[in-house]
RNA sequence: GGCGGUGUAGCCAAGUGGUAAGGCAGAGGUCUGCAAAACCUUAAUCGUCGGUUCGACUCCGAUCGCCGCCUCCA
């Protein structure tokens, strides 16, 4: 497999650490609101990627954080007249509810910030005590500069990065820094009234580079195969990671970083795009879109380009889910006739090779267009044998079984897909089917097409085939 | 100003120094009592201008546009 390495900027051989095994750590959310489309973005790459690794056999630790305190927490917590516990608590509950709809895996572990202080403590502690940060009036910063490395991964120059920073740093944390570029590890209690912990340096509470340091290498050791997250991240949260990591350990942080692309909401596509920068939740858009169709949405286009958000584009997801959905159907229902088929060799050899062309697109930096290139070009063979009166039922269950797990890579549970909606008007709707039948053998047609509206009025639609007919809610 | 990405048919999108995959939508057709689904057929010379080359969409240079990061951000 091959993976493009941010550090590298190339595509490299993915040699794990162990194995048959793959650590990664994926940076999470703030959970200060419902997550936006961003996160989701995100979060659906790489579930995709952990998929495909599993797919692949591999075993993978996947862990995941929540930052549960920062400004923006106790901003939103001191809006809402709540504490930061209790607002953290309520989204991270969101969080859980709306990646499930979108059929993410629940990381192996998802630790919390403030679980975790006396870990960032000591973490603070020993880079002081190397000399790689200092303590200013009860806050602590790193020195950058001290790290040697530092600006390599998204290949910014320390010049540069000076002259930026100093143009955004207020006066007070001005006074307190050695330099500009020093980012903070800890920060001092402000105000009575804001979150706070003991510490050696006083009362308050972590930066927000600091935890993802300390949780990662915590729970998958000094040295991680991965490290993912969106691509605003590199500078300066990825960055001050290593910094502080590799200061820390005297070892190599991450093998590979990888980071997503960005979601764009276009102005005129929806209303939803209202005030706030586009700012769209999953919690408002799952409640017009089927999560099924997001999810594929998301996930069919390759983790590192950039995504637009428009309803065009959603209907085209949706589109091809129900190609999907229409050749499963096809081969369930073919499978549970009665009707023996024959062998057909090419068919037998094409799930073969697009198994090949799958893999070998997926293992190409998880190409995803062309590992769903792959499916489509099988599609026609597949559903002509399935129509055919010598389907080739083994091959057809074979296929079906494979598009099953390709699309689960993909985030999408088949039987989930395929499921009609339990509906407690099933014998009716086979009441209705059976008169319509009825009539069509009498060749009543105008009875049977009035039928036919009844039952679309209900939701059913209708495929008549040589096995008779068949009906599905849409 | 610095760093990075991107510009291929209405839309999504792959791709390689040798003459443009695939999908969605649309159109036509087959099948069907009619439909639906399925199947078949059907469209672009690759932002612009130069250069290198026998030959470039693919390499180099310039230029225009769009996006992101450099400050909290997936």
């Amino acid at each position: 497999m091959k993976l493009f390495n941010t550090l590298t900027r190339q595509k490299e051989e993915f040699k794990p650490l162990v194995p048959g095994q793959v650590s990664m750590y994926v940076c999470g959310p703030t959970v200060y609101n419902y997550i936006h489309i961003g996160n989701a973005r995100s979060a659906i790459a790489f579930d995709t990627i952990r998929r495909y690794f599993e797919y692949k056999g591999y075993k993978v630790n996947y862990v995941s954080n929540f930052t549960d305190v920062d400004d923006k927490m106790i901003n939103e917590a001191r809006a809402e007249g709540t504490t930061v516990p209790e607002l953290a608590e309520r989204y991270i509950q969101a969080f859980l509810e709306d990646t499930r709809a979108l059929n993410i895996e629940e990381a192996t572990l998802h630790p919390r910030a403030t679980h975790e202080i006396p870990a960032i403590i000591d973490f603070i502690q020993t880079l002081i005590d190397k000399g790689y940060a200092y303590e200013a009036d009860g806050d602590v910063y790193y020195r950058a500069k001290k790290f040697a490395d530092y600006g390599h991964l998204s290949d910014q120059n320390i010049d540069q990065l000076e002259e930026g920073a100093s143009q955004h740093v207020n006066d007070e944390e001005q006074g307190r820094k050695e330099d500009p570029i020093d980012f903070a590890l800890w920060k001092g209690q402000k105000a009575a009234d804001e979150i706070a912990w003991d510490s050696p340096w006083g009362k308050g509470r972590p930066g927000w580079h600091i935890e993802c340091s300390v949780m990662s290498t915590k729970y998958l050791g000094d040295t991680l195969d991965i490290h993912g997250g969106g691509q605003d991240l590199e500078f300066p949260h990825h960055e001050n990671e290593i910094a502080q990591s590799e200061a820390k350990t005297g070892k190599k942080f991450v093998n590979y970083w990888l980071h997503n692309g960005f979601v764009t909401v276009g102005k005129d596509e929806e209303k939803m795009s209202k005030s706030l920068h586009n700012f769209v939740t999953v919690h408002d858009i799952l409640k017009n879109v089927d999560p099924q169709v997001l999810r594929f949405f998301m996930a069919s286009v390759q983790y590192r380009s950039q995504i637009n958000y428009s309803k065009e584009n959603l209907e085209q997801a949706a589109n091809i889910l129900g190609r999907f959905k229409n050749t499963l159907e096809g081969i369930n229902y073919r499978l549970a006739d009665a009707t023996e088929g024959l062998p057909d060799p090419d068919l037998a050899k094409l799930v073969t090779e697009t198994t090949a062309k799958f893999e070998a697109a997926m293992d190409d930096d998880f190409n995803v267009q062309n590992a769903l290139t792959a499916i489509y070009e099988a599609l026609p063979a597949v559903n002509s044998n399935a129509n055919a009166e010598k389907a080739d039922k083994e091959s057809l269950r074979l296929f079906a079984k494979k598009l099953a797990a390709w699309l689960s890579v993909f985030g999408l549970d088949v039987d989930k897909l395929l499921a009609k909606e339990a509906g407690n008007d099933d014998a009716v709707i086979e009441e209705l089917v059976a008169q319509r039948t009825e009539a069509r053998k009498n060749k009543d047609w105008a009875k049977s097409d009035e039928l036919r509206d009844q039952l679309k009025e209900m939701g059913v639609v209708l495929k008549d085939t040589p096995q008779g007919t068949r009906w599905s809610r849409e």
